[in-house]
RNA sequence: GGGUAGGUAGCGAAGUGGUUAAACGCAACAGACUGUAAAUCUGUCGACUUCGGUCUUCGCAGGUUCGAAUCCUGCCCUGCCCA
């Protein structure tokens, strides 16, 4: 296999990267790849418990395509076996624990959907069941001797949660360590992650090298390259599904595409160059578009994200819904909700179309204003919403939440 | 094992016997303004309601009291200190 020239590829990895530790080795690594035409092994964990992936991946599954369009080898952990053990990050205390069948339609659904961003017919999936879950409590006690407490501390999160005086759970200190197992076992080259994941990279270089895995003269350990994460839509916050500030890979093109238009101005630049949805001749017309006219960049970033997770006819259909709602107007694929009788109470509907989380909700989004029918704004929280014949009626909640009413 | 401080709505945090569904802040939602952005302002933010009220909630389970988030007992969970 022929790889391209050295410079060429770093120049390729480097680019939207925050860190490469270090960097030396990474070119040490690369021409001995050349040298020897073996591509390099790259290491990407996915975690099956969240199998919905969003914008804040595109980001990292990006760079392990560079890595594939170098000839390199793309190598997807799903940690299946952490997973079936339960939560490492101290802040979701219910996470849910995972049959052995849920991590494998999850680790097939993250393959899925990673699939639009990356070539996943030349991607290696492993399951980190495989060798963890043949570990034994000796061999356990083993790798935690390769590691003291103080340095496990000094993870951000761990060091915060300790002054804080917060509970650390023993399991969640050994799992830095899981991870770097996954990394002996893979014998990667390099492995990438999330800024957050800095800490976790380093410990899996430090116990490679602790059992013997890039030590010889001409090899080292694997390279830690970090990638900046993204702030969701509420430009504040990391994107995380919890946080609900996220845009999915499998949200409809009409929430993919309502929801970029909300992304604050701010982090469009920041969207458009981290994501990768744009080609680079359109990241250079949005550039151009983002300081003369904010407005038609969003949409145009938007129009162009739509388009990658689903297609282009979609992406221009949401345009137009886009304007149309703008100017007052109704989209035309909206939700249906069907009724029995000829009438409804207005604030039933309202939930049982899902737009307001109790009746209290409902009345109260109607007493403020922010529900019409038919165009009509409606304030009476007793109003009573008759339908004659087939004839449909149209509910708006808030800005942009709309549902039709039918006769059944 | 001993001591001590805690566990209040999505989060943070007041409240230590009675107008407390529970101050305040953040987040969220609606309205105005706008570019369905940001900022700002206004309102809302347990459930049900015939809009007068009714019911459920302050770690869990009991108890005292006319009345408890507030007092007592037991249990569970967490931090810190000592061993």
């Amino acid at each position: 296999m022929n790889f391209p020239p050295l410079n060429e590829q770093l120049d390729l990895i480097t680019r939207h990267t925050v860190e490469i530790i270090p960097i030396d080795d990474l070119e040490r690594k690369l021409a001995r790849s050349i040298a020897t035409k073996t591509p390099l092994k790259i290491k990407l964990g996915a975690d099956p418990s969240r199998p919905d992936l969003h914008l804040g991946h595109t980001v990292v599954l990006r760079k392990l395509r560079d890595f594939q369009e170098l000839g390199h080898t793309a190598i997807l952990i799903i940690g299946d076996f952490t997973a079936m053990i339960g939560d490492p990050s101290g802040k979701s205390k219910t996470r849910p624990q995972l049959t052995f069948e849920e991590t494998r339609k999850n680790g097939q659904s993250y393959l899925d959907q990673a699939s639009k961003v990356l070539d996943g017919q030349k991607m290696v999936v492993r399951y980190n069941s495989e060798w963890l879950g043949n570990m034994s409590f000796a061999d356990v006690i083993r790798l935690a001797s390769k590691y003291t407490v103080a340095r496990m501390l000094e993870r951000d999160d761990f060091t915060n949660r300790y002054k804080a005086g917060e509970p650390i759970s023993i399991h969640e200190l050994l799992y830095p360590l899981a991870q770097a197992m996954d990394s002996v076992a893979l014998e990667n080259d390099v492995e990438l992650g999330g800024t957050d994941q800095k800490f976790n990279l380093l410990v899996g270089r430090d116990i490679q090298r602790e059992y013997g895995i890039g030590t010889s003269a001409d090899t080292t350990p694997q390279v830690c390259i970090t990638l900046p994460l993204l702030e969701g839509t509420d430009g504040v916050q990391k994107m995380s599904k919890s946080l609900d500030n996220y845009i999915g890979f499998n949200d409809p093109p009409r929430e993919m595409y309502q929801r970029m238009l909300n992304v604050p101005d701010s982090l469009m630049m920041k969207y458009a160059s981290y994501t990768g949805v744009l080609s680079p001749s359109d990241f250079a017309h949005f550039s151009r578009l983002e300081k003369e006219n904010p407005r038609e960049a969003k949409h145009f970033l938007s129009e162009k994200t739509v388009a990658f997770f689903h297609d282009a006819e979609s992406a221009t259909r949401e345009r137009e819904a886009a304007e149309n709602i703008a100017q007052g107007g109704v989209p035309e694929d909206i939700d249906e909700i069907f009724i029995e009788e000829n009438s409804v109470a207005l604030i039933d509907a309202l939930v049982k179309a899902k737009t307001a989380t109790s009746k209290s909700d409902a009345r109260r989004l109607v007493e403020q204003g922010g529900v019409s029918v038919d165009d009509e704004k409606v304030t009476d929280a007793k109003a009573i919403v008759t339908l004659t014949g087939s004839a449909a009626r149209v509910v708006k909640v808030g800005k942009r939440k709309f549902f039709r009413l039918k006769r059944k």
